[in-house]
DNA sequence: GTGAATGCAAAAACTTTGCATACGC
DNA sequence: GCGTATGCAAAGTTTTTGCATTCAC
């Protein structure tokens, strides 16, 4: 249990229980470092099996805590990244086959500026997501 | 009936059979001009009513043939608005009450050039999505 | 001990599928 | 007339809610 006491740090430094579901969870995205559907984190568990619905409010309390982020990759379900040291992650999302890749650099302050700009209604922008679409190189070549 | 005849040109050069129900869910995005969820297009459809499937089904076809385009705003459920003469168009979204408004210019151009340095699996992007996350002015004043 | 987290059951919300009928081209 | 679009019913997914029990602090 290498991972224990990592997985227990975020926890406390959230201020959050440190509960046998909620330490899984996390361990399970901290070794997917990528981001899950719920389901996905279901099935990454293994042994140690978590109820639906405990993960559904364990990850919206760790994303309230800021220790998860919510993607939205065009699925109609949620996916969840750990929050790491890196900053905005981003990801590329193969419209065939579902496959991502992260990437960083999107250049937040720039956008929300010039969103700012031309909105009349806003003034506080607190976060964004963006994805980008399109074929992963294997799906390329399949799909001619 | 003055839209009818610029609904039905829309439907025509995509290539899409004109019928009632098409041009009835046409003609309410446009009248909104912003991302409508499904359940409010049928809102917005007044004595014209149609049935959930069908607007699914048609929204997918207008999606397919690019007459109108799936904005995510981090609810959990699809929002369509129509494609313009605009050219990217983004959405800042309120967390409080879920106002949305417009923006437009993501330097897309840049942002995948970017990406596509950094991932190794992707050569090809054809889309993206992007939208920023905050407090609407009222909002603001409310939640102090 | 106390309040929050969990698990189970059930429901709500969102979306898709199958099939017979109706309708655009 | 042919083939697709529609509507209804039904089912499939994803997410939320209620409540009694368990557990972290």
């Amino acid at each position: 249990m290498e991972q224990y006491r990592e997985v227990l740090m975020l926890l406390r430094t959230a201020g959050l229980k440190s509960t046998a579901p909620r330490r899984a969870l996390l361990a399970a995205l901290m070794r997917a470092a990528r981001p899950l559907s719920i389901a996905n984190v279901l099935k990454e568990l293994g042994r140690a099996s978590v109820d639906t619905v405990t993960a559904y409010r364990a990850l919206r309390a760790f994303e309230k805590a800021g220790l998860v982020r919510r993607v939205d990759l065009g699925h109609r379900h949620a996916h969840y990244e750990l929050v790491g040291a890196q900053g905005d992650r981003h990801h590329v999302v193969c419209l065939s086959c579902g496959t991502t890749e992260p990437f960083e650099g999107c250049d937040a302050a720039h956008l929300v500026k010039e969103a700012l700009a031309q909105v009349r209604g806003f003034r506080t922008v607190t976060g964004h997501s963006l994805a980008l679409y399109g074929l992963c190189n294997t799906c390329a070549v399949v799909n001619k």
